[in-house]
DNA sequence: AGCGCTCAGCTTTTT
DNA sequence: GCTGAGCGCT
């Protein structure tokens, strides 16, 4: 949770504490471009900033440096970052150069300011002052609706296709009118488009893409809007901008065309959020949309040692012969990168759980100074388990989310309802909670009734519940209904009077939320305690005046991601995914998992033109660079996946970093990916097999001699044979020890 | 309306 | 291995 009152402060127009902090304080220990790009006075700037070059010091800096010897007021400063976690720091940072006067400052996601901006500007965009922010769960029960109302079915039309298809559209500012028709699927989702559109407006609703698009049209169409704001955001500075998109680029724009007092810091090579709509062009054609604008690039990394710096580049450029170094550094040597092959993904977490305990001792490390990295939630699994067994304290980040739990889902529905009655979603989502005899069928004809008649929300659902006799709805329910109806009534009388936790406190007991989730399980309890923990968070919002406090909260709930809650003095080993790793830094980096249709995800293998594979490397270059000292990467020989084992190939990355920059530990064997030309014969091989499987055969037995085309002479230690496959353990003698797998390998005997 | 059953499909994602 | 949709029964 940010700081509620960061939010207010800067709304109302106190006299800012203005500490002028001195030159030197500034640009103290800044080298020469980092500097440049501080001092650069007025006009366009690009700075492109390699991992670990010191990019948000930059950024801050250049903030104090505005304020406190260019004479731009705080407030008449914007600076756009990806996460509020991002935006807390920034405004921090400047708070210690230049004092309390940077509360004023406008820093925050792209979200979060369009929201700011929008509530302000309701009026004049015919919006409801009200309206709610639908996140990505209520999108998608949004689109459900939809496509049970048009009789589409969900198996043909995953809503999370057609929800993806329409965010696109938002992104590109595709609207339902203008939305292309070239085929069948278009089609559809045209027509979904429109319909969930009417959905949201008639909610009351905007979802996180309308947050921007809303902000664009008000800038669009409306002269007065957009000379206020440009007038006020005199600069503007965007971070991480290799990851906007089209509606972003736009917004940018519009604010910044005018004065060109606009700086934008990115890193190509960070880019992973494609699929998201990010637009690396953004970045690279900045100079076209502003001409003569001033380009700095940090080269110097001040994180990260030689070695694991070199093994980043060779992933990124992807060979191992010769990578062009765009970054550099003064930590010479350092250790080299350690590869490893575990059996599987319990042995994989063993040994990164080993060689935590091994580093903690050795080099006196504390847990904090460890991360795990993986590519998909699915495989922390396997890393709790084990740390758990071992008592080393661990933190998650993301995976089921707090925001996401089902309780908390709950308490919040009610409390965006009793904010905004015209919240079909949140009605349609708590109506039956607890059970209260009344339908989907039932839920669904008060939502069709209130839909019915002119203009947005016409008749609430509230009051079309008040008159009752609804078409549709049987007698039955209607006596439910009304008491629903008189519950969220009596809560919005006192709404205004109550501080949210209060509020909370009052819903809970009113509606009998304990009692509903208190089901004598364990689960039950959790879910109890999740209700607390939220009671708990809306506290920090007690101290706000009660009328504007519920919306403050809202609107700060809907926006908070799991990374904006991580502590970075927090204690335990960080486990994490590496799309939320970027901008995080530790000592010792394990990068786990790095198997092929892992990393590169199999998502991306099937890929015809490269560039999902493309977004990969950068994905894994981004993991390789958040260490500072150590560098692990690892891989299994066999992975459980959807609840099989599967063999498992080591990922091509790996054969990307010169073997110079690597070392084996004595534990496991290094693993070794497999030439280039064999990929697409091995991946079919490994479907072919998931086929009606051939009765594995015993091929070949201990002691036995062998020879493989890259490994040289060996003798076979051991053999095992499994249900689809026979496996070996051989001793090569110039390789050392490798698991290798009896079908697959190609092994000859001597 | 609600329960239990089966079966399919999925696991990339800053807000 | 888990979730969610669909179905039939009560």
């Amino acid at each position: 949770m940010g700081c509620p009152a960061g939010n207010k402060l800067s709304q109302t127009m106190t006299a800012p504490e203005l500490r002028r902090a001195p030159l030197e304080e500034v640009l103290a220990g800044l080298n020469g471009p980092q500097r440049e790009a501080v001092e650069h006075a007025e006009g366009p700037l690009l700075i492109f900033a390699g991992a670990g070059s010191g990019k948000t010091r930059v950024l801050t800096s250049r903030i104090a440096w505005l304020v406190a010897n260019h004479k731009v007021w705080p407030d008449r400063l914007l600076a756009v970052t990806f996460t509020n976690k991002a935006a807390r720091e920034m405004r921090a940072r400047v708070e210690r150069l230049v004092g309390a006067g940077a509360q004023q400052m406008w820093v925050g996601t792209f979200h979060a300011t369009a929201v700011r901006v929008l509530r302000r500007e309701a009026e004049r965009l015919g919006l409801s002052k009200q309206f709610v922010i639908f996140d990505e769960d209520d999108t998608r029960a949004a689109l459900k609706r939809v496509l049970d109302d048009l009789h589409l079915d969900q198996k043909r039309y995953p809503p999370s296709l057609i929800g993806h298809a329409i965010s696109q559209a938002k992104n590109e500012l595709v609207t339902p009118g203008s939305y292309p028709n070239r085929n069948y699927f278009d089609e559809i989702v045209r027509r979904c488009y429109v319909r969930y559109e009417e959905l949201l407006r008639r909610s009351g609703g905007l979802d996180f893409d309308d947050l921007l698009v809303f902000w664009v049209r008000l800038l669009q169409n409306h002269e007065e809007a957009l000379a206020k704001w440009r007038d006020r955001f005199r600069h503007v500075l965007v971070d991480e901008y290799q990851d906007t998109n089209h509606v972003q680029y736009v917004l940018v724009n519009l604010l910044a065309q005018e004065h060109r007092n606009l700086a934008v810091v990115g890193d190509v090579d960070q880019s992973i959020h494609g699929l998201r709509g990010a637009d690396m062009r953004n970045i690279m054609d900045l100079q076209k949309g502003y001409p003569g604008a001033k380009v700095v690039r940090l080269a110097q990394n001040y994180r990260t040692s030689q070695a694991i710096l070199d093994a980043a580049a060779h992933v990124l450029r992807h060979s191992a012969e010769r990578a062009e170094k765009r970054l550099w550094t003064e930590r010479l040597g350092g250790e080299k990168v350690t590869a490893i092959q575990a059996y599987n993904e319990v042995e994989e977490a063993e040994f990164v759980a080993d060689e935590i305990e091994r580093l903690r001792r050795r080099e006196n490390r504390g847990y904090s100074d460890f991360a795990i990295l993986y590519r998909t939630n699915a495989q922390s699994r396997a890393f709790e388990d084990v740390l758990a067994r071992r008592r080393i304290p661990y933190r998650l980040v993301g995976g089921i989310r707090f925001w996401e739990r089902r309780e908390v889902k709950d308490l919040l529905a009610y409390l965006r309802f009793v904010f905004n009655p015209a919240d079909a979603i949140s009605f349609a989502r708590i109506v039956n909670v607890p059970r209260r005899k009344v339908g989907p069928v039932s839920a669904d004809a008060v939502v069709a009734a209130a839909a019915v008649g002119e203009g947005l929300a016409a008749l609430s659902l509230l009051d079309v519940i008040e008159r009752g006799d609804i078409p549709g709805v049987p007698r039955a329910a209607l006596a439910p209904l009304e008491s629903f109806r008189r519950q969220v009534e009596s809560l919005r009388s006192v709404v205004g009077a109550l501080h949210p936790s209060e509020l909370i406190d009052h819903v809970v007991e009113l509606i009998g939320l304990e009692a509903h989730y208190q089901d004598g399980t364990l689960q039950g309890e959790a879910r109890l305690e999740n209700l607390r923990e939220l009671r708990g968070l809306a506290e920090e919002f007690d101290t706000l005046p009660p009328d504007e406090a519920l919306e403050a909260f809202l609107t700060e709930v809907a926006l908070v991601s799991d990374v904006d809650a991580y502590d970075e003095n927090g204690e335990g080993v960080t486990l994490i995914t590496l799309h939320m790793v970027k901008g995080l830094e530790f000592p010792v980096v394990f990068l786990v998992g790095v198997e092929e249709g892992l990393l590169p995800h199999a998502r991306a293998l099937e890929e015809p033109d490269g560039s999902q594979m493309a977004e990969e490397r950068r994905l894994c270059y981004v993991g390789i660079t958040r260490a500072r000292d150590r560098l692990y990467l690892s891989c299994a020989f066999r992975r459980h996946l959807y609840g099989r084992s599967q063999p498992a190939f080591p990922s091509r990355f790996l054969g990307e970093i010169p073997q110079a920059l690597m070392s084996s530990p004595g534990t496991g064997a290094a693993p070794v990916p497999p030439p280039r030309s064999e990929y697409r014969q091995r991946f079919t091989e490994r479907s072919v097999q998931a086929a009606p499987v051939p009765p594995p055969v015993q091929r070949f037995k201990a002691g036995e001699r062998v020879e493989h085309p890259s490994f040289g002479a060996g003798v076979v230690v051991k053999t095992t044979l499994t249900r689809t496959d026979e496996e070996l353990v051989v001793k090569f003698d110039a390789k050392g020890l490798k698991i290798l797998s009896g079908t697959l390998a190609p092994l000859k005997k001597l």
